[in-house]
DNA sequence: ACCCTGACTTAGCATCGACCAG
DNA sequence: CTGGTCGATGCTAAGTCAGGGT
């Protein structure tokens, strides 16, 4: 690289950081200035402080960033083969770090060192993340069984532990937050995964049976003299209704994002007569934002909560989540927020699967992925817009003009056949016949029929994310007895990942109904 | 009652490879 | 055959919540 127009030798500890920094050029963390600084910090620590580079505005990382895309072009050039062996050979050496006796191992490469990619305003973005050593790995197995072997040379492992109570099977500090856990777990196909995936539906579907009395007794509480049992009743409701995460505190050195029992006053406002606007930032920093018209008890409760409140207060003061979940646990065992928004997920899709009308396969398909996107609208599942999005958008209008021009003349040319005349448009030698000329005006409706649906359904979807409530909140029975039901193989609705995650669910009768809990009926109160 | 630790689920984005239209 | 698109999968950050200690 190059430090105030000259060139400069880095040892190779420090060249690895500045080629973590020099990747990301073309990101948009290189113009952050939070990012930018913590890189800094960390990188000055490492070059010491007789080093020849001194300011950051010095520095030019273009040749690392040339040498790197060089790199990237290389192997892209390679062959399909070449490539192809490459994956081979890693998947072999690989091979035993990826099973434990029982199952597949979800994530058994400890994270590279890099440079912190925090989400949102996070501060401690572009704060180093150092390398991972054996020394800092804590492993979990048997009692009798053999101490995998430390695969560096001179280095050993922190810990061996045997704790059959938990389901882990290694873990590490974060670099980041050394007070946090990075763990390495099974795989999402294993079946004790799919167990406690299981419980998790059950649990959900149990609250069928309650949800009648749970809302009618918060409803009560919209007026009760007791603020906290007042936050509690509106806090549930808004968990109930839009499907709000908990909310627990955070700590200054994370980005800042709510859920509800964590929302300021400014993240909600009122609007007459009887609405709530939504606006605030939620995991992910993705942002939540929402007008919805409340009951008018939930309205006053609002209005009285925000009172004399400045901006940045709590507008549930009274309440934390473990209020809330302490509360929750009177209705049902083992009831929590979150439980709510599984039970409303599934809730959702079941009922918007109630009807399906569609005749053909695509048209079923195409009703369960709306009924996907209601779900996923509910939880704010959002992704960004495709860089292309735009461009495909306008390409796609192009074709279907340009086919209704096709279309157009297809009719007049049939209009003339049909009167005995030539055609105007064809250009064959031998003209088309009348029926020739009505398939293919059939099949030119057909395709601007479905060009037009694609094209809708393509802008509707550009920012929802469906895949998210798919692995994590729609219960898996909901869609494979549907499937049974319409003759759908369940191949067209998951994919192959799915069906190993969900090979619990896949023996379900066809008349499974998530709303009709046949389990736990008369729990306490 | 509150705080902190620990273990687990949930989340969006990057990357890769299969497939498709031109 | 090739470049573009899109779904599958990997990665790791960011949540939830229980439980133990003070």
């Amino acid at each position: 690289m190059l430090y105030n127009g000259r060139p400069v030798d880095l040892t190779p500890e420090e060249e690895e950081i500045a080629t973590m920094f020099a990747v990301m050029k073309d990101t948009d963390y290189a113009t952050k200035p939070v990012f930018v600084k913590n890189f800094w910090e960390d990188w000055k620590k490492v070059l010491g402080p007789k080093h020849v580079i001194q300011k950051f505005e010095l520095c030019d990382f273009t040749p690392i960033f040339d040498w790197h895309a060089a790199e990237k072009e290389k192997k892209k050039q390679m062959s399909a083969e070449e490539k192809k062996q490459l994956k081979e050979e890693k998947a072999k050496a690989e091979e035993r770090y990826a099973w434990v006796l029982i199952d597949g191992v979800g994530n058994f490469r400890v994270e590279p060192p890099g440079l912190f990619r925090g989400r949102g305003e996070h501060p401690k973005m572009g704060k180093l993340k150092r390398r991972i050593f054996p020394e800092d790995i804590v492993l979990n197995i048997g009692k009798e069984a053999p101490v995998p072997e430390c695969p560096l040379p001179g280095h050993k492992w922190k810990e061996v532990r045997h704790d059959n109570t938990v389901t882990w099977l290694a873990f590490w500090n974060d670099p980041i937050n050394v007070k946090e856990f990075k763990y390495v777990f099974l795989h999402q196909s294993s079946s004790l995964k799919g167990k406690s995936d299981e419980e998790k539906y059950d649990k959900a579907r149990k609250l069928t049976s309650k949800i009648d009395s749970i809302r009618e007794s918060y409803t009560k509480d919209f007026k009760a003299k007791d603020v906290e049992a007042r936050q509690i009743a509106v806090a549930t409701y808004l968990i109930d209704r839009l499907a709000l995460r908990a909310g627990n505190e955070k700590d200054d050195d994370e980005a800042d994002t709510v859920g509800c029992c964590s929302l300021k006053v400014e993240h909600v406002s009122l609007s007459p007569p009887s609405s709530l606007e939504f606006d605030f930032l939620g995991k992910d920093s993705i942002r939540y934002q929402n007008s919805v018209v409340v009951n008018e008890e939930v309205y006053d409760a609002i209005h009285d909560f925000k009172k004399g409140k400045k901006e940045g207060v709590d507008l549930f003061d009274r309440l934390d989540t473990s209020k809330l979940n302490a509360h929750l646990k009177k209705y049902m065992q083992g009831l929590t927020a979150k439980v709510f928004r599984t039970y409303n997920a599934s809730y959702t899709l079941e009922t918007q699967l109630k009807e399906t009308l569609g005749a053909t396969l695509n048209e079923k398909t195409a009703e369960y992925s709306r009924a996907n996107k209601e779900v996923a609208i509910l939880c704010n599942h959002q992704r960004t817009v495709s860089k292309g999005h735009s461009a495909q958008m306008e390409r796609l209008e192009a074709k279907i003009s340009e086919l209704k021009t096709l279309r157009e003349e297809l009719a007049t040319d049939l209009g003339k056949v049909k009167k005995g005349k030539p055609p105007v448009h064809s250009t064959a030698k031998r003209p088309p016949t009348a029926e020739q000329l009505e398939k293919k005006l059939a099949q030119t409706d057909a395709r601007i029929a479905k060009m037009t649906l694609d094209l809708s359904v393509k802008e509707d979807l550009k920012t929802v994310a469906l895949g998210t409530s798919k692995i994590n909140y729609m219960d898996p029975r909901i869609t494979v007895a549907w499937c049974k039901r319409h003759e759908i193989p369940i191949e067209k609705v998951f994919n192959k990942s799915l069906l190993a995650k969900f090979a619990w669910a896949m023996n379900v009768e066809p008349n499974f109904r998530f709303c009709e809990a046949d389990g736990g009926a008369d729990e306490d109160l």
